[in-house]
DNA sequence: CTCATATTTTAGAATGTACTTATATAAGTC
DNA sequence: GACTTATATAAGTACATTCTAAAATATGAG
């Protein structure tokens, strides 16, 4: 399954945001999207299966707990894939290169 | 349809990545496309509506023939998106950042 | 060993997306 | 007006995704 596709479902999406913020396990991952999405464990679950298989997530074993966290790389690779596009919006990122390389000429860094 | 589910499918990326090296007929789109993946352009015109509608591009139309421009908009919130997890590896961009932010503390700016 | 908890896996149904073929619309040419 | 070119839309089909319900697996507690 390709990036976009994963991050085409808001479920996996909201998922990725909670790893974000740090470790968890399945089931306190299950207990937000449950609340918020109304979707049983086991839809849950799969979503977890469907992000790990893909790079985004990797889990290890704790007793019996699973505990998941984020993995950068696929989501660095559609990262990269906005390149090409940047230009077109005056990321504010960019922006500051622009910046920065005029003050290294001015000052002759 | 979600921003993230346009850029699941690879024929409309392809589109956008041709539309950002400039202006391009639905012709010429289609024949590109066609070419690469084999569909007709019947698919690719649904594709340019999908994109139409999601905001990623716009249509004027140039006598019998439609002229498609990319949009940022859709493509720039994707990437706004994207900021909370560029913390995890080390983005370019945000390296540049943090060095400018130590050298302007280094020279008092 | 038995029971409870945490999590995954399987099976099947519902839905949505992308495609092809066929048809429609509009502009340009003779 | 007839014909061609450029593009879009309609109808129907095929396939993939997402979900629930049910069953399986594994760990921990008593």
């Amino acid at each position: 399954m390709h990036a976009f596709d994963v991050l085409g479902d808001p479920v996996r999406r909201r998922i990725l945001e909670l790893l974000a913020d740090g470790e968890h396990s399945a089931g306190e991952v299950a207990a937000v999207v449950q609340d918020e999405f109304g979707v049983t464990q086991s839809a849950v679950s799969q979503h977890l299966k469907v992000l790990r298989d893909a790079g985004f997530a990797t889990a290890r074993v704790d007793g019996s707990r699973r505990i998941y966290a984020i993995e950068a790389a696929p989501m660095q690779a559609v990262d990269a894939w906005l390149d090409r596009f940047r230009g077109f919006w005056g990321h504010r990122l960019e922006a500051l290169a622009t910046e920065v390389a005029r003050g290294k000429k001015r000052r002759g860094d």
